[in-house]
RNA sequence: GUCCCCAUCGUCUAGCCUGGUCUAGGACAAGAGCUUUUCAAGCUCUCGACACCGGUUCAAAUCCGGUUGGGGACGCCA
């Protein structure tokens, strides 16, 4: 059986790699039906934080992988001592007793050669002898990662260990401590980094590095899930757009790629977009109020849900992120608009209280006020003035929203209502 | 500095293992156009890569070596 465990540390929160090596880890699992392990190396007592746990089991959960079993080291403490008691009694670790009197367990390193198979780069090959001697148990009595890694991974009965790159260095260290406590050595996989838009690693400086950011910011967790594994690995077929549930199928460890990564937030885009897309409306309406509320564009206790809803539609292809929204429909809820100065400037520096005010009339005697006889209408009196229909759309269209972009003109006076529209129009027209 | 990893369009990648089918395919971005209602949606087209040098071979993106470049690790952090 197969049994893989992500195994993040709460110093911060969850990082858009960790949450990466989490997406592989997960999917490795269940498409071996195997079991997913989460353990929470928090046995740096003073940089852990219980937020920070809080933070990475959310994303995790948002992110949408379930786990199995959990774990935390730092109660944990005492199974790691009595591991670095048999290491002593086995004549390969030492103490060593620091000023203070205080002793440490430390390993010691015998020169030879180590071979590892990882599971995506193949062989690799260590000579210890550049391996100073590996502290087992610190003089504060707490086991160091390397050290509390393996006897975990080891009583876990971890079967694959999938991690990041940056520890295939630590490899070799572990792999002395399996053999020196007579434990199977599992089998390793190193994932490629992801790397910043310039070059190095991601940072703060860099972009968003916390999946809670990217949650935030408006993406759908399908989307960063799509967006991720496409970071290293590919379904084939020429396959962007692809749900986890397929990846399950079609996911190889070996297919993943060596090769760093760097971070794309246009794809990333592209994918929210896509995802958006196909989004069901109703769902996209409930993530979209808050945000509604928070701007204080509706009331929270008093809103008309299928208004925003239709709304929603209005916009839905259109959105990068969810986020958009409020910002891009503003003008569906707020009194007064703020009109672009340059669109003020392109479309409605010419005096159109003519074209206005003949439009107005029409609203105004509209028998029935939909999207088709409010398009016939307008239909109507561009043909009477033989004039291009644009050249009468976009002015109304910045008088009504503010903006030169935006839905269809007639459904944006539809659900804007003939009284709003009306007034708006009204504003640029000369007595 | 030492050790390790990596190397196909600007970016993500397919192809590489099992050399010829690759004048290297797709996607994002960019550029051009269409959509006689915008684009932040849609459609079409264009631009654009096998890092370099040697070797093996009838034949190399594919195999081997080196160079260069990028990344990572060298903590009583994880």
């Amino acid at each position: 059986m197969v049994r893989v465990r992500f195994a993040p540390s709460p110093t911060g929160n969850l990082h858009i790699g960790g949450g990466r090596t989490a997406l592989f880890n997960w999917l490795f699992a269940r498409s071996k039906q195997g079991k997913f392990i989460l353990r929470i190396e928090d046995t740096d007592l003073t940089r852990s934080k219980p937020e920070f746990i809080e933070e990475i089991l959310s994303s995790l959960k948002w992110l949408g992988f379930d786990w199995d079993e959990i774990y935390y080291q730092s109660r944990r403490f005492e199974i790691y001592k009595e591991y670095a008691q048999k290491a002593l009694q086995k004549g390969c670790a030492y103490i060593e007793r620091s000023e203070d009197g205080r002793e440490a367990i430390i390993y010691k390193v015998i020169p030879e050669k180590i071979k590892i198979t990882d599971l995506i780069r193949g062989e690799i090959v260590f000579d210890t002898s550049v391996i100073k001697d590996q502290v087992l148990i610190k003089s504060d009595g707490t086991p160091t990662y390397n050290f509390a890694c393996v006897v975990d991974d080891a009583l876990m009965e971890i079967t694959h260990v999938i991690r990041g790159d940056d520890h295939i260095s630590n490899t070799p260290k572990q792999v002395l401590l399996y053999r020196a406590l007579g434990f199977p050595v599992p089998q390793f996989a190193h994932l490629p980094l992801i790397l910043a838009k310039g070059g190095g690693r991601m940072s703060k400086r860099k972009g968003a590095t916390a999946i809670s950011e990217y949650r935030m910011m408006g993406y759908l967790p399908e989307a960063l899930v799509n967006f991720l594994l496409l970071l290293g690995w590919a379904p084939g077929g020429n396959r962007e757009i692809i749900d986890i549930k397929e990846a399950m199928k079609l996911f190889d460890i070996k297919n993943v790629n060596k090769t760093a990564a760097v971070m794309d937030m246009d794809k990333l885009d592209w994918i929210n977009n896509q995802y958006l897309k196909s989004e069901d409306p109703v769902r996209l309406t409930e993530a979209v109020v808050p945000l509604l509320i928070e701007k204080q564009y509706i009331d929270k206790a008093d809103f008309d849900r299928e208004y925003v809803l239709s709304l929603v539609k209005l916009f839905q292809a259109r959105l990068t992120v969810i986020n958009d929204f409020p910002d891009w429909a503003d003008f569906f809820f707020l009194k007064e608009i703020t009109v672009d100065p340059a669109a003020k400037e392109k479309y409605l520096s010419r005096d159109l209280s003519r074209e206005f005010k003949l439009f107005i009339e029409r609203l105004d005697n509209l028998d029935r006020f939909d999207i088709t006889e409010i398009e016939a209408a307008f239909r109507e009196i561009v043909a009477d003035l033989n004039i291009q229909a644009k050249v009468l759309i976009h002015p109304i269209r910045v008088a009504l929203t503010g903006k030169t972009v935006g839905p269809g003109l007639f459904e944006v006076i539809y659900y804007l209502g003939r009284e709003r529209a009306k007034e708006r129009l009204l504003k640029w027209v000369k007595q």
